[in-house]
DNA sequence: GCTTGACTTCAACATATGTTCAACCCTCAG
DNA sequence: CTGAGGGTTGAACATATGTTGAAGTCAAGC
């Protein structure tokens, strides 16, 4: 089996910036909060695989829907390097309930303040 | 046309704050930031009315989906001192509507990156 | 093997969202 | 009318999310 180990982590921080369309600086902080990972080179360099940016990308997108960095770092903990479609099909999976489960809270809560009359009145 | 002008305006800051579930300090960064209204009585204390609470408890929900401070102040804009059923309702629809865009917004970007495969391979 | 451009860390700054504290002021029940 | 309890402002602190800049190191093409 001589599986050749392709080089896979490989992309400098500001090529992973330019790529994902944030700043070098927002690349460093999501690697130091754990949304992204990166390895070292000898010369103590951060590269990254090629997943990277698309996580950085989801990671925005979760951040307009209300999520942290820090709950976007814990949807991807169990995201492996050089994710299949599969995996990457759970993780905008999970993102997407969890959403929509803000959203249900969100309408669910609105009705309560709305029936609840006491407390106050939103339609009806 | 005797309409009695009842005290709208009566609760004080620490009684929104227990009402509303935040602490005092919420209450007045929430006024300062347009969130919530207030009139001062002759020694310059805040009052608010009665709806005071409810907005603070819908604010909270909307930063639960993404909302800012600033959005939420805009969200409220329009909705009187003291409003009724009808107006609470068109203010929940309308935040319902955008966290319901922003979660379609969402999907719809999760699945450019997913079908774009240049980019990213979400689910296939 | 150099030089130049990109990378490193660290600290300071910036904005958003609050909390805490000190010093002072108002309100209202008795 | 007075005093206790709560309100006022402003500054400092705290956390989250980044950006900027300085001082020094690495990488890679010539």
């Amino acid at each position: 089996m001589s599986a050749i180990t392709q080089p896979l982590e490989v992309l400098t921080v500001s090529e992973v910036a330019a790529e994902s369309g944030v700043a070098p600086s927002a690349v460093r902080f999501y690697e130091k909060h754990g949304v992204i990972n990166a390895v070292r080179t000898s010369g103590n360099q951060r590269r990254f695989d090629e997943s990277t940016a698309c996580r950085i990308q989801v990671a925005k997108l979760a951040q307009r829907v209300g999520l942290s960095v820090r709950e976007i770092a814990e949807l991807f903990d169990d995201l492996p390097a050089d994710p299949g479609p599969d995996e990457w099909g759970a993780i905008a999976g999970r993102l997407v309930i969890e959403a929509e489960e803000r959203v249900a809270q969100l309408k669910a809560r609105l009705a309560e303040l709305g029936s609840g009359a006491k407390l106050c009145e939103i339609g009806r």
